[in-house]
Order: structure tokens, then sequence, then C-alpha cells
DNA sequence: CATCCATGTTGCTGTCGTCAACATTTTTTT
DNA sequence: AAAAAAATGTTGACGACAGCAACATGGATG
């Protein structure tokens, strides 16, 4: 009875040293995405390069051609992964409160600042000038699944239209002021930019709170 | 009465062709950062190097040293002007409404928006991840010009709270509410995130006249 | 067992940022 | 006015990068 199959890494975890001999690698699609995570969480910036990312893998410059188009793909898979975590969490603020629908917005914006405190390397790539939006690059499955997110935040703009929460008009309209405020609050918190506000322990933590709140003020139907 | 002094261009505009002799350029230094931007409208995007802008500016390529430290500095360089201009459309909303708290925030608001829709690469350059944040960089210009230019926020906000327009608290944090929604919006807009919603002409407008109004209520007074 | 094909490698080209050493022009000092 | 100093521009070189082409390897499939 041989092992019928192998679908496991051959290659356990193995950064940079320590090479077991096994010509091909086994799961370096993988290893890649996790290295360049790894990669935005230490050095927090452009300097994301694929012979780095080889390098981190224990693999030759350009191996990775053989799982990525190109650089921009590998980032934009990444992004890919990002969209879909964001997703989770979204998904987790309808779980924990799926009859209120006020308590589910306010988590849901919540849960977007969460996101971006907890994966702010998916942010920035979600977000950064790195996935090209010049027509024909459109196809990538990033795309699909980011517009899959917009959506799931159009439908709980629509309960909350429906309950009376928030004000009527066109639903993608009250999403794009939404997604406005706490895209631009997590991007200016991972981005640093409110450092030179020079705040104090646990006020960042306040500050988040009220962006919340003032997410659903910005769009609330008037009483 | 031979002229005193020749404090102006020897070369005139001489993007590429037409070479004047001169060895000194005698004014690279405003050269590159107009071919800078240039290049930023154009390309839109990351392409934006140091030895591009030299041949822009009809120089050699480590030329540009002589005026700026480093790539980095370069584009600091840029993201200060931006952050002046930036200046200027809100100093404009408070001269058209210096009586009107409410048509002056508004107004902030929207010319926040105009100002995005009119200098897309100056606002890229000024909060994209270009500019290192980590401690020691922060002591270049543009720092103290991007604090100023949210002091101005400040001032208003604290105007606004005096008026009874909008609710009362620290103003700094009411500030960094009203700044996350319009940051947002412009950056979300600039980066051609909305294509995607497949807007018809003049519709985005719409929707910018709506995350003013948007931008007003997160942080209005509760009556 | 022979073949195919996915996967990984080495070699190369053209680009970039940046440093060092040198050249030229302008300004300042003597 | 001559000489020294400072500002500005140039060429050469180094290391790093993205990506292409040609080749190598080894597991899967007949």
């Amino acid at each position: 009875m041989p092992a019928p199959k192998k679908p496991a890494a051959p290659r356990t975890t193995d950064k940079v040293k320590g090479k077991p001999k096994s010509y091909h690698h086994g799961n370096l699609r993988e290893a890649l995405l996790e290295a360049g995570l790894e990669l935005l969480r230490r050095d927090s910036a452009e300097s994301l390069g694929l012979r780095e990312l080889a390098r981190q893998a224990g693999v030759s410059r350009t191996a990775p051609y053989r799982h990525f188009e190109s650089k921009e793909a590998l980032i934009a898979a990444i992004a890919e992964q990002g969209f879909l975590r964001l997703q989770d969490y979204q998904d987790e603020a309808r779980r924990r409160h799926p009859n209120d629908v006020e308590a589910w917005f306010l988590e849901g914006a919540r849960q977007y600042i969460r996101f971006a405190v907890d994966h702010p390397e998916h942010l920035k790539v979600m977000f950064g000038p790195y996935i090209s939006h010049t027509p024909g690059h459109t196809d990538h499955p990033v795309y699909a699944v980011g517009n899959a997110t917009f959506g799931k935040l159009v439908e709980l703009v629509e309960t909350a239209q429906r309950a009376g929460l928030v004000r009527t008009g066109d639903p993608v309209e009250v999403s794009v002021s939404v997604w406005s405020m706490l895209h631009g609050f997590a991007m200016l918190m991972v981005q640093k930019q409110f450092d030179f506000l020079q705040l104090e322990q646990g006020r960042l933590a306040a500050l988040a709170e009220q962006a919340a709140r003032d997410t659903l003020a910005a769009v609330r139907a008037s009483p």
C-alpha cells in the first residue's frame, strides 16, 4: 500500500537555511504569498521584490514566475486574500448581531477598522498604488473579489434602509459614503498619518470607536 | 548700465530638445519638480524615477542629487507643494463664506474633493506610500506643512463647534473623522476605485456632493 | 520503461538609485 | 584682477531589480 498522494509540503519550514535537497519546492505558491506578507509586515513598503521573496522561500530568482505572471500578479493575489479576509470580518459582525441592524452596522464599521489593525499589510496592498486599475488589467480575480466585498456592504446598507436606520436613496451612493469614511480612517491609521498627533496610549482606540459611530451618523436617517 | 543680475532661467523651456550649450541649467530644482508632476500626470504611478526626470530636464542622471538628497526627498518636495496648494483651496472656502460657518464647512469639504479632482497627482504623492513615516524622517519640511494643513481643519472645526454646528468634544477627534471621510473619498476617487461602479457621466459629481454633505452629517451637533 | 510536462535554474538585458571622483562655472575673498 | 572656495553638472561604477530565453530536473502518465 504505497502512499497514494503527497499533497502536503515535502519541505517543512525552511525560510533560508536547511535545504532538504528536493529540487521541487512542493508548495512554492503559498510559500511566496506567506513570505510576501511577512516582508510587508517587517519592511512595510515597496521593498517587496520577487527576488527577495524567492530568497526567503529558499528558491531561485525566477522560480516565482512559474506561479505568478509578474510581480503585480503576486501582489494582486495577496490583495485577493485580503479582501476575502475582510469579508470574514464582515461576516463576523453579521453573525454577532443577526437581529439588530444598528448593532450590526456599528459592529461592521468596527470590524473594518479591526481588520486594518490586525492586517495592515493586507490593507496597504489592497488599496495601495501597486495594482493597476487601467482597463485590461481588470480581469484579475482580485477585482471580482473586491466587488463582492463592496456588494456585501451594499446589502447591509439596504437592510439598514429597510429598517429605517439609514437614509433612503440609492444604496450604492450611501455605501460609497460609508466606505469612504472607513477606508479613510483605516488607511490614515495604517499609514501612520495620525502619529504626528502624539496620541497617548489607548487614545487611538477611542478615535476608532468615534469614527465607527460617526460613520453611522453620516448616513443616518433624519428622525 | 550692465544688467546687474540674472536670477531668471537662462534656459527657457527645453524639455528634451534644444540644448543652449550652458553647462549649468540655472533652474534645475524647479524644472525637476515640474517634470515630476508631469510624469505623475501621464504615467500615473511608480514609474517616476530620478533618471527619467533628469532626462526630461535635459540634464545628466545624477544632477538631481545636487538639489535633492534622494528620490524620496524629491517626492517629499512635491508633496509639500501639494499641501500648500490644498491650503489655498481651503482658504478659498473660507474667503467665500466668511460669515456662515455651515456654508464654510460645506464648501471646505467640497474644496477638498475639488483639489483631488484638479490635482490627483499631488494627492497621490501626499498620501501614497512613498514618504517614509518612520521616526527620523519626520524632520523634512513636508511634515510641518502637513501638520499646518491639518491645523487649519481643526480651526474650522473649533469655529463650527462654537457656532453650535458641530458636536462638542475634542476638536482634534472631530477633525480626524472629517479628515477620514474626505480623505477616503478623495483617495478612492483618485485611485479609480469607483470605476467598477460604472458610474454614468455626472454621477461622480453627485457622489462628491453627497460625500461633502455626509461629512457634515457625521459630526453635526445633535439638535 | 519512455515520454511529457510542470517546476526550478542559470545566463542575459535593460532599468534603477546612489556613491565617488572629476569637470566646469559662479561666487567670494584676497 | 587673480586666486581660492563653493555650487553645480558629468562620467563611471556597484549592487539590486523585473523579466525573458534556454536549459535542467523529476514526478506523473501512457
